[in-house]
DNA sequence: CCTCTAATTGCACACGTGTGCAATTTAGGT
DNA sequence: ACCTAAATTGCACACGTGTGCAATTAGAGG
């Protein structure tokens, strides 16, 4: 390559780094080589030589969720649209596969690692922050460990959806989750209670099966069988799909009159004509955007104090809340 | 780390290297270092020696989409239980977008590119080809073209969609696609199409719009307004949930008593009991199995000739067609 | 034409690993 | 105890790139 141009190699070199001393003559030329060679920039070598790549880890699990595709195909847009290199890691089992995945990751000399879901053992963490990677998790605050943290405002969510509902007159209400107690929707479920304990109203708490159709499913299965619910704050849209199509299904309820139902996260179906979810918006560009800042402020200064960032979500009025009608905008 | 463990960096590489000629005595020694320093193999130092790394190029789009994301899950899944790692492009744009992202892979001197959606410039494939990159190919024969190539039998789904809504009694027939004319939509199109002008019925074809739920639903407002459909054959689970949710809410239609519809795909909404759709199997797990098969044979002899592979696709009977019960297997 | 400065270029080393080759140690058989 | 074969180990090179340092060239000013 270098001989075909008849340059030395570090003029080859040069001439495909931006901003580098090389007469405009030698880059052309080296560059018509290139060409006709097929020549091509080896990562491998670059990374190895600076000891550090341009890819940005991607650990995930239950991609055939929708909000997770979602989250994930944002995020890679934006990081490929910015450069880096995505390496994918959906972790499938538990605490254990989620570790080996990172470790063989870093293996590759990683810029950084997005944890969409799942934690991270804090051994992996801390060997991540000797090792120079920095290491960003969404919705999942993690107490005493060096990560940059985005997080959706899960409290804010959960609260509004009590008021809604006992604003709309339910005074018979249940909180469906599932028995995955992630942070995120055990937050967003406490915050339910709280803001429905202030109000003077109690909550029955569902807490079983997966995380999604199927245990919505179940759960307005088990509890509507028991009692007349009047109002469900599903802390996932999925959830409260499952539920919602079995309260109609199985039990006759007609959906906001007899029952009022709110999700979270806003995927495309609760959109659908079916449905008309009154769900809470969690933003993948927002979060993204915040991945984002954060990478870039840690590639600037890589010993910054860790940071916290708090994204909004923000209220979707569908047709599942009763007297709460499309058009209005609450906030 | 050498120095640490008392050896050579021969001994310390061979220690990593199964089946490597080293006393277990010195692997031990070796190992107990690499824990202690948190030594890790540096990939990239490897695969630049071996001029090959165990990356695999993952080409998507659209991983908004259920049935993308399912693939790439269990793509992914595969891959990495294989000790595979991937990495991630997602097209966003057009073709010309897709060429560069593989360029860019190609500079980590991947083992292989799998192209999940979209088709790559045959510029670029060449450009594997010669560097020794495999190519698979997804739902997407590329005439003349040296790539493996898996595909799922649209045919067999277009054809026996046809005979199913015949037989069902509908004789004024539909079949909605998008705009978006892609080689297994336009095969399961032209499928439905042929067996039923053989069957002596004449359908009428809606190739507009995006290939998803609001796709589905533009072609039940414009075709339902003009005509009295019985049986409609959607080329895609989305498209059809969109259309026979609008069949019902805009135009009151009753399914399957008054309209009957297929959809393909099965993706997971299509099983939820608003919908409970009719509609074709395509296993990405069966997908992904002939993937790894073909990776495997193409590392064993890069030179072999490329490999076609069909992938059967099966009918899910469910609610949607009159007259096909649940039950039914029809094969 | 000379001098001083700035720009360009080449050399050589480092990054961390795998492997052929030769040297050395170990095992095994009599 | 000795000889032969096998196993183990170290040395040195290659993979392709970036960069500090020195050398060379170009350019500008007098």
């Amino acid at each position: 390559m270098a001989r075909q141009a008849g340059v030395s190699r570090s003029a080859v070199s040069r001439a495909f780094t931006p901003g580098a001393s090389v007469s405009i003559e030698v880059r052309e030329r080296v560059q018509l080589a290139a060409e006709q060679l097929g020549y091509r920039v080896n990562r491998l070598a670059q990374s190895l030589n600076k000891s550090r790549s341009n890819v940005v880890g991607l650990v995930g699990a239950d991609l055939h969720q929708p909000f997770h595709a979602d989250l994930l195909a944002t995020l890679a847009s934006a990081l490929l649209a910015e450069g880096f290199q995505c390496m994918l890691l959906n972790a499938t089992n538990a605490q254990r596969d989620i570790g080996v995945l990172i470790e063989r990751v870093l293996e590759f000399r990683v810029l950084a690692i997005v944890v969409m879901a799942g934690t991270p053992p804090s051994r992996i963490v801390r060997e991540c922050r000797n090792n120079g990677v920095s290491v960003i998790v969404i919705n999942k605050p993690m107490r005493g460990l060096a990560v940059d943290t985005v997080v959706a405002d899960h409290n804010a969510g959960g609260r509004l959806a009590a008021e809604l509902l006992i604003k709309a007159g339910c005074r018979r209400l249940a909180v469906v989750s599932s028995g995955a107690k992630t942070a995120s929707l055990t937050r967003r479920l406490d915050a339910f209670c709280a803001r429905a304990a202030e109000l003077g109203v109690a909550a029955r708490v569902w807490q079983d099966g997966p995380t999604d159709y199927g245990g919505g499913r179940a759960a307005a299965l088990a509890m509507l069988a028991e009692e007349p619910l009047d109002g469900a704050f599903c802390v996932t849209d999925l959830l409260a799909l499952g539920f919602l199509d079995t309260a109609r299904t199985e039990f006759g309820r007609r959906v906001p009159e007899d029952l009022s139902v709110i999700g979270f996260d806003d995927i495309a179906q609760a959109a659908w004509a079916a449905y008309r979810l009154t769900t809470f918006r969690q933003s993948t560009e927002a979060l993204t955007a915040a991945v984002m800042t954060m990478l870039h402020r840690r590639a600037k200064t890589p010993e910054a104090p860790r940071v916290f960032a708090k994204v909004p979500v923000a209220l979707v009025a569908r047709s599942t809340v009763r007297g709460l009608a499309s058009a209005e905008a609450l906030e």
